[in-house]
DNA sequence: ATTACTAAAATACGAGTAG
DNA sequence: TCTACTCGTATTTTAGTAA
């Protein structure tokens, strides 16, 4: 379990330059920094190893540290967080028309993986159906911004054996009410996208096949 | 002394609402979220309150809580640092065709208002022109973003009884040679970018009408 | 329903120190 | 020097429960 000291110790190799190279670090120093001992230090240093979040190598009798992949994952994510609370109002307008899904939305929708995420990183308990919201040709290209900015990671998971994929969120507006956009990760390139919500929005809206409706997405 | 664990409780607050609004949180709801007990939410709510982050009313049998502006400054600072990781060198790619300006461009160059405004903030003394980018139709949806990204502001003034706008700019490169792009800041929206450098960039790149350029531009 | 107290259990911490 | 082990102690957490 990854606990917030340990983000705060990766974050502090990040910042010392470790997100992109090899910077040396002492136990010592990084106690010093986060305001233990050095001997805690070194066992939260020996923690993050253990977890996969930085890889450590000694040369000529010094120890450089190194976040992984995984370990940038982890900041980016926190960084994700903070963007949503300060970089408020960076907004998209998206103009489209109702579509009927086959169904498989309020599939996946309740599956416990997804639900078990959605209820922790979304806030809420989304409806267990999706609206599905063909985009006019114009704001296509909008996708595009929408992938490259950062969202709220869903991760994928096994099921019965079978795997679910990733997906990345983005908080939106439909008519007022507060809604997520949810994108598949490895989806191929479509001209759809796919609205959750606490709240039945084809029924609250009574929306109906056909219906245009805007969409804010907030980046 | 405020202890990592205390600032992930202050930032789940934050991500309810906290930040703008009272937002009603149980011990039980927050202990969920953090992955502890009751008791242990508790108690954080307890040292937050005691560290002056938060502020918590009772209001018809419900506790509401929302930060206070120490408690923003805390996150504020965490956000602070993880721009500095992750938000230094991000770009966009823009891809376009050259066209050719009215010359109105080289007039507003020309202004004093402008130009003190472009060596004092820009840091150089830009040629007397401006190099005008029709985008390709897929990188329009980037302009929203450059125009919500923070940039270098030019302030509107006045001269000869008449108006000049404000802009915002962005620093680019197109080449290899560093130049600048310029947006109005009141301008409709339109598929055109408009560059300036120190040098006169149509000629350093021997560049004629339906050229197509890629430019970078850090945001 | 809540919050939050007390006491016991679990965990984290740092001193001492080996390698 | 350094890291990281053991182990006694301090702190934190949680269960039980009162208000």
């Amino acid at each position: 379990m990854l606990k917030p000291h340990h983000i705060a110790a990766l974050k502090h190799i990040a910042l010392l330059g470790g997100l992109h190279e090899s910077v040396i670090l002492t136990s010592k120093q990084l106690g010093i920094a986060l305001g233990v001992s050095q001997q805690t230090a070194s066992q939260r240093l020996l923690d993050l190893i253990n977890d996969g979040l930085i890889s450590r190598d000694i040369i000529s009798r010094r120890e450089y540290v190194k976040l992984t992949p995984k370990g940038m994952e982890v900041l980016r994510r926190e960084h994700a967080d903070y963007k949503r609370l300060f970089e408020v109002g960076k907004k998209l307008l998206l103009k489209g028309t109702i579509v009927s899904g086959l169904g498989e939305g309020a599939f996946y929708m309740r599956q416990k993986g997804y639900k078990e995420q959605f209820k922790k990183k979304l806030l809420y308990d989304p409806y267990e159906g999706t609206l599905n919201l063909r985009l006019s040709s114009s704001d296509i290209s909008k996708l595009d911004i929408m992938r490259q900015s950062d969202g709220i990671d869903i991760d994928p998971f096994e099921s019965d054996g079978r795997t679910y994929g990733g997906a990345k969120c983005l908080p939106a507006k439909i008519a007022n009410i507060d809604c997520t956009i949810i994108m598949p990760k490895r989806s191929h390139h479509s001209d759809i996208v796919e609205v959750i919500s606490k709240q039945n929005l084809r029924g609250k809206l009574g929306l109906k096949d056909r219906d245009i409706v805007e969409l804010s997405v907030f980046l």
